[in-house]
DNA sequence: TTGTACGCGTTATCAG
DNA sequence: CTGATAACGCGTACAA
């Protein structure tokens, strides 16, 4: 340790370096002084192996694509939040893209070898065994989203059913009589929330048309939904960008909205403000959802117990379009 | 080193995990056997420690929300490509979000710390001092886009320039007497090349209007354009996402998209294709711009020289809005 | 309060 | 081809 150059021993300087309180306060000044002038900083190789923490927390993302690179910025906000607290704590951030189920084998090594200090899972599918392995190994997992299948992990997620079930509601309160809804994929845990809030609120048969959250699949149900139903006069859709594709479909065959079709959307996206007309829709705070993902975590890797679920509240913000 | 527990040395386990040629077949079988026996995973701090490597490169964001928190993929698709490459190399990915000016130390502390093998800069701007630090530290920097300011580091990037005015040209190639330009803001290296793009291909007096990239400055910039200059019958907007705002603003004052003002965006999002009427716009490899960036940077790394600028060429798509 | 000395788990060198 | 053994740079009992 080069920094003992100022002429005291290695354990003081280490002692400086990580603020423990027994050393003299001129002794403390000096050491600084040198780490300033001599760059001096810890290797953190050489910290891990003796402290046995890496200081680093790795999101896996395993999502095929669909959702993610599309121009829906759920994942850019949630990553947003997620490294907001993670650099409070001082913690790094690793980015795992693991969608395909080989790497999965890459995600579990790499983290059973002590790699991360903790995981955070990104829409967790079906019965992926992903989650259950880690936590066996005993390594701190949180994942975003409620994890479908029979699993306790602890998870963070938005009201997606009351949010869904209150913007229905909201639609029978304005007069509405006949309310479809655009759902989500029945393999996403959001899509399926969602859908069983439409569900709850709906007061005649349900109307139901599935999108894969993006804008051609919202416009596509749209059209089909017209088909079948040309009495309706609303829609719920799962996700602003869905909505977005109704409202053009609506748009193109001359249906006014809000006067025709009443439309409600979900996230409150970029795009629902500027959406023609302006998107109602039900608001998920997603950044915060990110923080709280992060801190979760970060409670589960000091050993501190965590509530769960840990539910994020939704709300409707009433524009023009319902 | 649990492993020997095979009878071997821990010199012969580490030649078997590492694959070395030298070890006896019947030796590593074994091995491998116990290997697997005991799950054993090698600790990557001890062997940072040795090697001097992480196996780490840092993804350094140092963009204010803008441009990556909005529905612009960008972020989004760059990081995919980026991803993609390293896993093959079987590196990771660490990402770090770094808008201020205070983050910007820790994000130098934390290079110089050695904890990372490799810096890629995304969206650098002005005179920034983090690129010149790092390479001064010996550590390898890739940017993503031209780094503004004298600086001589590699980078790679689009033809951003060459698009533009390919863009441009085309428009007046189809009849078009006045084209105006949504110029990108004047500070980020993408605004500036494309409309210096605009610049050289135009052919009558320059028509600008500045926006920020989002689909709500591409409105305002539209609704200013047909203000001050009521006879323009074109536009090359910088992005899709302003192209998309022109387009509303177009329609909203009733002019038809292409039979009296054609548009033509940048990027080819998903919203060009689903734009109504669907877009005409200058494509950019976004995925292939993240890889190539990682490839650089592995190549850097690995001691290698590397050709800079890199860059990847832009594509005009038609389809019906020019 | 400070210093000494050990060990963390690997890889690399050098004999054998 | 294989096995000792010496680093790698740090934190931390333990002793002073």
């Amino acid at each position: 340790m080069v920094a003992s150059h100022a002429g005291v021993s290695r354990a003081t300087v280490s002692r400086v370096v990580n603020g423990s309180e027994s050393v003299a306060p001129h002794l403390r000044e000096v050491v600084m002084r040198s780490v300033d002038a001599l760059g001096y900083v810890p290797n953190q190789a050489a910290r891990s192996l003796v402290t046995q923490r890496t200081d680093a927390i790795a999101l896996v993302v395993s999502e095929p694509q669909s959702r993610i690179f599309s121009d829906d910025p759920y994942f850019a906000g949630v990553i947003h939040g997620v490294s907001l607290e993670l650099e409070a704590a001082g913690k790094q951030l690793v980015l795992i893209m693991s969608a395909s189920g080989e790497s999965h084998a890459r995600v579990e090594r790499y983290a059973a070898g002590g790699h991360v200090d903790g995981v955070m899972l990104f829409s967790i599918h079906g019965e992926d065994p992903l989650p259950a392995k880690l936590e066996r190994m005993g390594i701190p997992v949180v994942c975003n989203g409620r994890p479908l299948g029979s699993s306790t992990l602890p998870y963070v997620d938005a009201t997606n059913e009351l949010g869904a079930e209150n913007a229905v509601r909201y639609l029978f309160e304005q007069g509405r009589t006949k309310v479809a809804t655009i759902a989500g994929p029945a393999d996403m845990v959001a899509g399926i929330d969602r859908l069983n809030g439409y569900l709850t609120a709906v007061t005649h048969e349900p109307v139901i048309a599935y999108g894969d959250f993006t804008r051609r699949s919202g416009a596509l149900a749209m059209q089909s939904l017209l088909e079948l139903h040309p009495d309706l006069d609303a829609v719920f859709a799962a996700s602003d960008l869905m909505a977005d594709g109704a409202l053009r479909t609506l748009r193109q065959v001359g249906r006014r909205v809000p006067e025709d079709v009443a439309v409600i959307g979900f996230d409150d996206n970029t795009v629902a403000a500027f959406a023609d007309p302006p998107l109602t829709t039900v608001r998920q705070p997603i950044q915060e959802i990110g923080r709280s993902l992060a801190r979760q975590l970060l409670k589960l890797a000091a050993g501190e117990q965590v509530e769960s679920p840990y539910m994020l509240p939704t709300e409707l913000i009433v524009r023009e379009s319902a």
